[in-house]
Order: C-alpha cells, then sequence, then structure tokens
DNA sequence: TATGATTAACATGTCAGACCTCTTACCACT
DNA sequence: AGTGGTAAGAGGTCTGACATGTTAATCATA
C-alpha cells in the first residue's frame, strides 16, 4: 500500500491547464484568460501560476508575450518531444497509433545508434545484457528493461544527439511498453532479441549486429501492427 | 540600423544561469547556492529567478526538488533536444562535431518522412519548391530554406513524431545551417537537390525521393566531412 | 553503545499585494 | 490620412511573510 502525495498549487495549476488545452476548454490559437483571473479560477497566486505556465510554455504549449493575452500553440506543428507523451495520453485526440509511430523511428534510429555503441564498449553491453532479469515476466519489468538497454546504447554511441533524442522519448516510451509488452509474444521476441545481441556484444560483430536491430525492430514494427488492433 | 531591447530580469538570470552551467561554475552534479543567496547575487528578486530555474529545469538543465539544494543534472545523459543547442553552441565543450552529427540524424530519418510527405501531399511540396528562390546566394537564405522544406515534409508525413522531433533541432539548425551553407558548394549541392526534388514531387515518385533523399544526405554529410576542417 | 525521537537549521514552495512595463484601441489634433 | 496622447488591459517584477520538506545534530531510552 502506498500513498501519494497531494498535488502542490503549482503542479495542479499546470496539470489543470494542459488538461484544459487538450480536452479543447482553450483550443489551439486561443489565448488563455488574464494570468489574475486564471489564479483565481484555479484557486492558486498569481507567482504559482506564473511558474506553470513559464514550463509549459517551455514545453511548447504556450507563447507568452509581455502585453498579450497569452496564446496557446499549435502544439501539433510547434510541439516538441516535451509535448507528445501528453499527446500521446490524451483521450481528446482521436489517437494516433503513438506506438506503431514510436517503433517506426525507432527503426530507422536504432541499427546506427547500436553499431557505434557496440563499436564503444561491446564488453559493457554485453554485461549489461548478461544481468537481464526478466524471469517475472511483468510487462513493466520489460519495459523497463527495454527503455534502459536503448538508454545505454544511445549513451555509449558516438553521436550525443541520440541519447538526447532519446531522452525526450522517456516518458511515451514507459507508456507504450507496458501497452506493447503486455503482449507474451512481444515478450518472448524481445527475448530472443537480447540473447542474439549479447552474442554480437561478445563477438564484437558490427555488422551483424546492426542487422540484428533493424530486422528486430523492423519485426516489432509488424507484430505491433498485427496485435495493435487487439491492444 | 535596429535595436535590441534590454534583457528583462529573468531572463537574464536565466542566461546568466546557463552560462554559469556550461562554464563549469556550477559542473554537473554540483548544488546551485540557495535561491535567496542565488537571487541576491544575481540582483533579481526570488519569485523571478524561480521563473528562471522553472524554465531551466523543464529543459533538463536542473533538478529542482522541495527541501533540498537545487543540483545540476547530467545534462550530456539526462538532457534533451532543448540542451542541445546550448551545447553546441557552448565555447567551454571541446565541440563535437555537431553538423556532422546533425546531418548524420538527417540521413537516417529524411527518407522516410519525405517518402510520407510525397504520399500526402507531392503537389504542395513541389508548389513550395518551385517558389524557391535563393538568387541572393546568402548562406542565411539557404539555410532558412531548407529548414522550412525539412519543416513542410515532417508537417506532411503521417507519423507526427517526425515534426514534434524536428522542432527540437530548430535553433541548431539554424546555427549549423549558417556554418554549412557559407561553402559554396554545399549552397550549389543543395540547388540541385531541390530541382531533383521537384521532379520527384511532380512525378510522384516515392522511392525515387526516398533515394534521392539518401543519396542527398549522405552526400551532404561526406561534403561536410571533406570541409569541416576549414570551418 | 546503539537506536529512535525530537529539534533546529536550511532548503524550496506559496501566498498577498503593490508597482512596473508593454500592447492596443480609441480619441483629438493637424 | 497621419501622428501623438491617453486609458485599459495584459504580462513582468518587486517586497515580505508564511508554509512545507529535508537533513543533521542532539537528546532520551534501552
Amino acid at each position: 500500500m502506498s500513498f501519494t502525495p497531494p498535488q502542490k498549487p503549482a503542479e495542479y495549476a499546470e496539470s489543470e491547464l494542459l488538461n484544459a488545452i487538450l480536452d479543447g476548454t482553450f483550443p489551439i490559437n486561443s489565448s488563455l484568460p488574464s494570468e489574475r483571473d486564471l489564479a483565481d479560477q484555479l484557486g492558486v497566486t498569481r507567482p504559482t501560476l506564473r511558474e506553470a505556465l513559464q514550463r509549459l510554455a517551455r514545453d511548447g504549449w504556450l507563447d507568452i508575450q509581455q502585453g498579450k493575452s497569452t496564446r496557446v500553440r499549435d502544439y501539433w506543428q510547434e510541439g516538441s518531444l516535451a509535448t507528445l507523451s501528453a499527446l500521446a495520453a490524451s483521450p481528446h485526440h482521436q489517437s494516433p497509433d503513438f506506438v506503431a509511430y514510436l517503433l517506426e523511428i525507432r527503426l530507422l534510429l536504432a541499427p546506427t545508434y547500436t553499431r557505434q555503441a557496440l563499436e564503444a564498449a561491446s564488453s559493457q553491453i554485453a554485461a549489461f545484457l548478461k544481468g537481464a532479469d526478466l524471469r517475472s515476466g511483468e510487462p513493466a519489468a520489460f519495459a523497463a528493461f527495454d527503455w534502459e538497454l536503448h538508454h545505454k546504447l544511445t549513451g555509449y554511441a558516438r553521436n550525443p544527439i541520440f541519447q538526447l533524442l532519446l531522452n525526450g522519448f522517456e516518458e511515451l516510451y514507459a507508456q507504450m511498453g507496458r501497452t506493447y509488452f503486455s503482449f507474451e509474444e512481444c515478450r518472448s521476441e524481445s527475448q530472443k532479441f537480447y540473447r542474439r545481441l549479447l552474442e554480437c556484444a561478445e563477438s564484437c560483430d558490427l555488422d551483424r549486429a546492426e542487422n540484428l536491430l533493424r530486422q528486430t525492430m523492423r519485426g516489432s514494427l509488424d507484430l505491433w501492427l498485427r496485435l495493435g488492433g487487439q491492444a
């Protein structure tokens, strides 16, 4: 049994605003009420509200300019990876298949960063893979392990942009991972993949690793497209 | 003749802090001074400082927890695309070749999003390319056009993640674009590319477009690796 | 001596209220 | 029609007080 702390006023304000943006109360390109009114409505003080607004603006949801009403940005066009997970989780958007889209991006990037990672640190990656403990069969454990693996791979890659980029997917990855790994077939396919990747890491076979990633990431996508309808 | 407005206190505080992080005054994993001290040192008030801190935290630079000193995060490992352009522009980091890294990522992503874009909107893309006016030969004009092209392509792509992802590169793209297009050879190669892409858009040849992007993006990377030493 | 409880110091989080600066619409004057 | 001034409404910042969370030190008890 665990308890969650009550939401702090700034957190509360931020999530209320975000919900209001996503549910269409404040649609794209609309103006928010004045900070004074909004703070009043939300039951927080203006400085507290402003902290929340600054955070939302930095993520790409809002455009704040002195002397003008704060505007809701077109978060599909002007958004960032920071807006992505909120969009993916929102019940107010006829959800595009975010799992498939994420897998598609991963298919494009993972072979290259894996190659670079093995080039730099194959024994460390092998050690990590050897330490894998997925006997519980819990989807959450698979999702966490998979994330950790890709995070490590991008961290070892020569191009630092891979990791910065992957970090932007952390929340979405966690959400989507639990869905994806809820299927037994997805879990067992992943276990095969980890074993094969371990072999590549131990033998330092870069070409084989790259191809393995390409096949496996494509396989994941195909598998999801087949199973996705049942989610 | 144009004037730039004076920096507002919150902006000033934010950029001073960011500089202090990047120049090692506040290194990774160090604690910042207390908000009260920091506000004093910076000559702004605490609420103002807090706004700046919230923004920096949301970008991935800081970890703020009530009751504990604010910590500088490992922005290489825990950072985001929002930290990327600051890192690329920082004189304090023995600069990895960010242009090459950016071009490498683009090589991986652009063929797919271009294909998807042409699938969805080839006449609009053709119209955009026809409207290209790069006669001035200015590097800035090339950089702006190239950005706009890729932004449009990602906007038309089926997978919305492409555009959200590209948005994270906007600042870096602008910085790097001016460097890349300062070379005449890069400019003329790009013009050729735009003409060929126009042909693909007009004939709706998806395979050819995808291959063109792959070759061109690889060509850009190779060209940069050759010329980059001279930058 | 070891452990648990309490307290104090220091940190961030929030509140209330006042004033400052920017934007925009409207009006008056040339 | 163009320009300048004013007022209203918006966001930006300041001052100062209080609330809540963390952690180390101290005290009490077994």
